[in-house]
DNA sequence: TCTGGGGTCCTAGGACCC
DNA sequence: TCTGGGGTCCTAGGACCC
């Protein structure tokens, strides 16, 4: 049985209010208090929203043709994503938090732990409200820090925090009483807690557990074969024993996926592989920049599950004889895929590569076991590579990916790219 | 007309081996 | 009559996160 020690060293989480939302403003000031939302790929699901957003009905995960009518009426502004811009935005934040502690963990786009091993109770939050500042000062976007003994209860400092203007964007519950840390868990439904979701809600309902405060006292042995360890794992976390530990690194990934919804529907097996040809080129892109090759690549496709058409979704994974990091090799293999997976006769909507079964990538090795042929297609894929990154991804393509693309994803609604493209720097009026 | 994309981890169960 | 048991590897599926 874990016990809970007296000095866990004390984790913040930085989380950025609204994020997609909050970029969208930072280069267009007139959205400043107006409701603003941001869309999925495709313009399909509403992703992000402003507070304003939030207070007319809208809520994240709405498909947009279902809140038209609130759109209209409060004249919402609507944004397709924008994620050059917000990957961009994300890394100048991440970068300024570095700035105040040598340990900090990414965990997305708009959210960071961070270690403040040594700071005592009382600067804690005095140094995370400068953080704060620091950011919406240098970036402008407006960010709220949660503080605890662990990384779960972190966050719920930090969405608390968030909520309520009383705390202006900064709580800390670090070495607090108990009896304090209990209040806010018993005002933080179970739903809300790290680790609970839709699933989990349900059930610890069910059982009456209906607060993070009531998970806390829930039996050991009960979280365990109901929600597995990582269950268990998130009851300690909120009892203070810390079970997640910062990762300052970050590790290599497991598996790539590249996956879109089409603009409209598709039909036929040419204009699925190319969009499959597409995919599998972004993929291993993403894979050498890593520096591994796979083993495993799974192709799969998929109608509208939403629709009354004839429904089929399908996929399949081919095993690669050696590990590659090919992009011509890897296409190839993909079609084939395509082509042990396709029927005639569906409204196609979604189709996807992933890459798995990774291994380094050695080219010294190369020429000692495999042709000469490989070295020469190394070289190729090296130059496309750097051609692209230099002069834009879309430089240099394979002609299997399609050329017009007629079947690409929508996106009618983007602001311009304006931290990474000199044509779109904002004008200065003045 | 119109419902995202990209990840992680855990577990159960089958295949296979001795 | 009576059909082991333990270990490992792999995969599919389900839960979660943002």
């Amino acid at each position: 049985m874990k016990t809970k020690s007296q000095n866990n060293p004390p984790v913040a989480v930085v989380d950025c209010n609204n994020f997609y939302a909050s970029c969208e403003r930072v280069f267009n000031p007139k959205l400043l208090g107006k409701p603003v939302v941001v869309l999925s790929n495709n313009d399909g699901i509403i992703v992000a929203l402003s507070n304003e957003a939030k207070a007319v009905g809208i809520k994240m995960g709405d498909p947009l043709f279902k809140v038209q009518d609130l759109v209209k009426k409060h004249d919402v502004n609507v944004f397709s994503s924008n994620y050059v811009l917000y990957g961009d935005i994300s890394h100048r934040i991440m970068t300024t938090l570095e700035q105040f502690s040598p340990n900090v963990e990414i965990y997305s786009i708009d959210e960071a732990f961070i270690s403040l091993e040594g700071f005592k109770r009382k600067n804690l939050t005095e140094y995370c409200r400068e953080i704060r500042e620091t950011v919406k000062k240098w970036i402008g976007i407006p960010v709220s820090v949660g503080i605890a003994e662990t990384k779960t209860l972190s966050k719920i400092a930090n969405r608390i925090a968030k909520k309520n203007p009383k705390y202006d964007g900064v709580l800390n519950i670090y070495g607090i009483a108990q009896n304090e840390i209990d209040e806010y868990l018993k005002i933080t439904d179970v739903s809300d807690v790290w680790g609970v979701g839709h699933q989990y809600t349900k059930l610890l309902k069910k059982n009456n557990i209906n607060t993070a405060y009531d998970l806390t006292k829930a039996n050991d042995k009960w979280v365990k074969n109901n929600m597995t360890v990582m269950g268990l794992r998130t009851v300690y976390e909120l009892r203070g024993i810390p079970c997640v530990s910062l990762e300052s690194a970050v590790p290599d990934k497991k598996a790539i996926i590249c996956s879109r919804s089409f603009g409209r529907y598709v039909e036929t097996i040419e204009e699925i592989k190319e969009s499959v040809s597409l995919f599998t080129t972004r993929a291993a892109e993403k894979m050498r920049s890593q520096n591994s090759a796979c083993r495993l690549l799974t192709v799969f496709l998929r109608t509208n599950p939403f629709k009354k058409t004839p429904q089929y979704h399908n996929g399949v994974l081919v095993h690669l004889p050696v590990p590659s990091d090919s992009t011509t090799e890897m296409i190839s293999y993909a079609m084939k895929g395509v082509e042990q997976i396709f029927r005639k006769g569906y409204l196609y909507q979604k189709v996807g590569v992933m890459l798995t079964g990774f291994e380094p990538v050695d080219r010294s090795q190369l020429g000692l076991f495999d042709s000469e042929d490989r070295i020469k297609m190394a070289k190729v894929t090296e130059t496309m590579d750097r051609l692209n990154l230099e002069f834009g991804s879309r430089t240099l393509f394979y002609a299997s990916s399609g050329i017009k693309r007629s079947w690409g994803t929508k996106s009618d609604m983007k602001s311009p790219q304006y931290t990474t493209d000199w044509e779109n720097l904002p004008e200065v009026s003045a």
